[in-house]
DNA sequence: TAGATTGTTAATCGATTAACAATC
DNA sequence: TAGATTGTTAATCGATTAACAATC
């Protein structure tokens, strides 16, 4: 049994190390950063990941101030339709620089774009999904990314039977060819919505064709190399947090978002949303 | 266009206060916490959430191990495997009591056992999704929810044309009905897989017919009242906080998950998956 | 006994909160 | 000017890391 427990044991850590050497680690739930990098602050400082997820919800309630016409925010009122407090929602906000009136407020679309601009949201991203099962084809069928910026532009899977296949804008391309397609279509970023069992394999893949930011959904805990930034959204952690808490009674509840992350999406519908 | 800002903030802020008022805010990619609740713990106290998060790491690692045919892990080994150093990982496990033995290493079966307990997943939770699109579709047809423990009772949407179709072992109810099929069926939590238009509607019934753990889909904030358990997926979250590192050159990379939330699975195949 | 590895403590680091001076 | 609200500082709080004594 001792055989067997150092065996699989160092074949995970040979992977692990080589993945980790300079890369935070970022658990369920919390967000992530990176250890090195410039800063899209006004300055090149990089942004506490804490602060990077929080803009994020900003944004998204802002979008939502400007839709209701309203053109001026206060701290408070901002930070409560974020569900921060004002305190951390200022201290948040000036770190990207001063773009507030002192007695007034901030003007919304002014700081929505700034907020834009700090995220790197204003440059266009190419997004391939890898995996046209029934997640992936929800979320190549989603056409509001964010508030736009991200364009599905491949979405690829392996079974004959479903390649060529159209699924909204998009032709079902053969995952076999992933590399040629990535190029092609000049993704930048992959959304991997895969079984656990090729996950890692298919990310090597991806990584290897130069692809450094990847969204995953795949039920298990991937390896990257430093310098390419991995997200999991995993919904099996959420249920077993839920149950948590559900299970401590009365556990205090929250508002908010995950992911990590994990949270907020920004204003348009939802990839399988259907009113209910 | 002062009258438009103070009206339209004010009326969010009626909204959040009530539901702020005992709750921790939790943002993307954070964790979640309550601010009351007992504990899992050896003892009773409440777990951190950050730790919340990783023991969801750690279950599945050792779900991995398991099939592996390795029954004994140091914390080095595990902690490699889940992406954290080993003396967070022993500082987190030594929180749910004294599961290793010095000199040797932890038990694999057995600390997965401690951690399914701690974690509440040792009793059966039945959960309900509502909204039948593609996104909720795909996950009703997710059989393997972590490692079982949670079960799929009810599938609703507003949809005439379907509502009575057959997903899996389910058949669509119809969500007007959604306070009788929840009580029907005891569903003890909610997965929400709606458009934002009408995700706090739908929210604030399920949270009228008793359940205290959602988990949302949607793209929108939504406001719970204390004690309510709140937990959020956002895929353009995600994308955004991976748009701000890919922009700052080479950001560090990360390894492990999101989603608050953001992270981890357990051993299952995946939703939508499809090799690829 | 010697080697290995846990459980725990103390030190460091980062994030949140509260308060208030600056200033519109 | 008086009132409001930002930007920032200092204090608190929590989480991570490193080191090591306990102990198998």
């Amino acid at each position: 049994m001792n055989g067997a427990a150092a065996t699989a044991a160092s074949e995970r850590t040979a992977r692990k190390s080589k993945a980790r050497e300079g890369n935070e680690v970022a658990v369920a739930g919390r967000s992530q950063s990176g250890s090195r990098g410039a800063a899209p602050a006004p300055d090149g400082k990089q942004l506490p990941p804490a602060v990077v997820s929080r803009l994020t919800v900003y944004l998204r309630a802002l979008n939502s101030f400007l839709a209701d016409g309203v053109d001026r925010v206060s701290s408070d009122a901002l930070a409560e339709a974020s569900g921060v407090s004002s305190a951390t929602l200022r201290k948040d906000l000036s770190q990207l620089g001063s773009y507030g009136t002192r007695g007034v407020g901030y003007e919304v679309e002014n700081l929505r774009q700034h907020l834009s601009v700090a995220l790197g949201l204003t440059r266009d991203w190419r997004v391939a999904i890898v995996g046209a099962g029934n997640l992936g084809r929800a979320l190549a069928r989603y056409g509001g990314f964010g508030t736009r910026g991200f364009d599905v532009v491949a979405l690829l899977d392996t079974d004959p039977q479903i390649i060529g296949n159209e699924i909204g804008w998009l032709r079902i391309s053969d995952a076999a060819n992933l590399e040629a397609v990535f190029q092609r279509t000049r993704a930048n970023m992959a959304v991997l919505a895969l079984p656990a069992s090729v996950a890692q394999a298919v990310c090597d893949r991806v990584v290897a064709v130069g692809v450094r930011s990847i969204l995953s959904f795949a039920p298990t805990i991937l390896q990257v190399p430093p310098g390419v930034t991995l997200r999991k959204v995993d919904m099996a952690t959420e249920l077993q947090i839920l149950a948590y808490h559900a299970q401590r009674g009365e556990a205090g509840g929250e508002t908010g978002a995950s992911s990590d992350p994990d949270t907020t999406y920004d204003d348009a519908t939802h990839p399988g949303g259907q009113p209910a």
